[in-house]
DNA sequence: TCTCAGATTAGATATATTCCAAATAGTTCA
DNA sequence: TGAACTATTTGGAATATATCTAATCTGAGA
């Protein structure tokens, strides 16, 4: 996606391509690992334009709401964030908190007698365990 | 569970069931909603044994590790802490956080090729989407 | 060019969780 | 039993994460 894409997009959802919410996409969109809202806030400011920490976490909120971004919770940890790219799932490391993406397969919708009134709008697998790395060092000892 | 198979299962994992740690596990367990550690601190503090914040934290932590405890993130909001009794997957509220749980079926396992390196311990759904209240207060306005 | 809702800002504030060092309470074993 | 050892608890401080506020700015459309 190029600079015009991600002009469009934001457009086409009702936000405004500010320079400091194009930043925050942008940023996104080139990383392959999932960063934090303040791993995001220091790489956009290390480019110009600059971005307050109240932006940076208000245009994650936007993105996300947009649907553009996907937040990722990790338990203990600080939220991480995913430029939409193709659809995946995720692998959780239980020793470090890394998020890592998983390729996308279609899951087995539970029957929906057992989702009563709620309305679901999706349906994520999450993979736990050990990242490779931690998998390595854990029986090296 | 009643108190002596609360006990052994503590001590089954090398874990000493003292008074607090039995509270945070007994609350725990006559639950079905899935409370937060504030709420389980207050909780323990209406009955005796009291128990610090800290000890709430670090029994909670301490049981999630022994694997009696599952630990539930909830983007933009507090942990939420579920005695394993019999496994099930998760349904997450957008609008409200409010975990519930849907009965467990066997997901399929990605390709071993897609998982590498990787260990992984399991496999977890996530449904999300509105939680009966917000979607009937959704399509009322 | 004017207007104004949307966006940004620095800093304060709120919330969630962990750390710390001293005190306490179980357990083991002489 | 009771000394010795270790796990656990404690209150409070510290840290991490996220949101709020009120003043200011910006840019898309009229
Ligand atoms: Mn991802
Ligand atoms: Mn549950
Ligand atoms: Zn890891
Ligand atoms: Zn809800």
């Amino acid at each position: 996606m190029d600079g015009e894409a991600i002009k469009r997009s934001l457009e086409e959802r009702g936000l405004r391509c500010t320079p400091q919410r194009y930043a925050v996409m942008a940023f996104l969109m080139e990383q392959n690992s999932h960063p934090t809202a303040a791993e995001t806030f220091e790489a956009v400011n290390r480019v110009d334009p600059r971005s307050s920490r109240a932006t940076t976490y208000n245009n994650l909120r936007d993105l996300v709401k947009a649907g553009l971004v996907r937040e990722v919770a990790v338990e203990g940890r600080a939220a991480r964030y995913d430029a939409q790219g193709v659809r995946h799932h995720h692998f959780i490391c239980d020793r470090c908190g890394e998020v890592e993406d998983v390729d996308w397969y279609e899951v087995r919708k539970p029957a929906s007698r057992a989702l009563g009134k709620r309305y679901v709008r999706e349906c994520e697998v999450i993979f736990r365990g050990l990242c490779a790395r931690c998998a390595r060092r854990r029986s090296s000892r």
